[in-house]
DNA sequence: AATAATAAGTCAGTGTTATTGACATATATG
DNA sequence: CATATATGTCAATAACACTGACTTATTATT
């Protein structure tokens, strides 16, 4: 979609409409989360576990602080799952170089190992889907949900090809 | 994007483009369900009252097991909150006209109301990033979120314009 | 050097949403 | 009549979140 045509864009679509991209929304979400719960089990980890694992996988060396505001939940919610997950070896914590009160996570190897394992299924889905959809209807994808965040910005694309 | 060019799409992604995709979901759905809470604190109501009440009001006469197998969780998980629904008169019951052991669910006008007041900004944010986005990633958006479902024909599109 | 602010962690209590398992009731079907 | 189905309920439990209050270590400010 180029800047010329951005012009033409309806700018009307039915209560009907939206309601209909909020239900995609709700059923393609509770499918792609569904799935790495039976791993998880096996660890007697849960959502929480996954998601911390995820994105301390995908920022080497966060803070605490800044891993909180990504995830929007309270210190005490992260705590109990994040000190679980460096007791028992996934998660690394050691002191900031400058400011020696922050605490930096990184994945440990077998953090890293988890990360692949939970995360397989969820590539294969999203690649059976972009394969399915075609190029032009990722960007689509991409479009739509970027706009859809509160702070876009706060996405950080690591890869385009 | 046509059948002929169906062949040409590139079948590969890397795992670094597939976790961007991943993120974006998790990113877009935080912001996307975390705007309601407000108004259901109002009604002591949480998530998953909002759940129920959108999708008896888009499946008005729902069975209480056709509402099950939808929202995937257990019957005990719906009962507390359907019932908290049906006894503030949000959510009416009648029995099933052939099969008298039916439930079937409907929303009251209090419960129309409700769902109005709780999907509008929603509607709006949804509205906005497909203003945005444009129509063509639009198209994007329900391909690849279509594929990404267990089952897409769950997904019953009320209206296409 | 003293004070204030920040980063992280912890203790205690609470609430929502989900789970499993067992069982009850009404109705429908073979 | 026996069995299956649709719904509802009781009890116990767990995951994951919250609020509020407080501590410790470290850094920044005055």
């Amino acid at each position: 979609m180029d800047a010329s045509t951005a012009e033409t864009f309806r700018q009307n679509y039915s209560d009907a409409e939206l309601r209909d991209a909020m239900e995609l929304l709700f059923f393609s979400y509770r499918d792609f989360i569904g799935e790495p719960d039976a791993i998880l089990d096996d660890f007697d980890f849960g959502r929480a576990h996954h998601r911390v694992i995820h994105f301390v996988g995908r920022n080497p060396n966060i803070t605490v602080s800044d891993l909180l505001s990504i995830l929007k939940i309270t210190k005490q919610s992260l705590s109990r799952v994040l000190s679980q997950l460096v007791r028992e070896d996934f998660i690394n914590q050691e002191q900031g170089p400058t400011d020696r009160r922050q605490r930096l996570l990184s994945l440990t190897e077998k953090g890293y190992a988890l990360e692949e394992k939970l995360s397989a299924h969820q590539r294969s889905r999203i690649a059976k889907a972009f394969n399915q959809a075609g190029p032009e209807a990722v960007d689509g994808f991409y479009q739509v949900l970027l706009n859809m965040m509160n702070n876009p910005k706060e996405f950080k694309r690591r890869e385009t090809s």
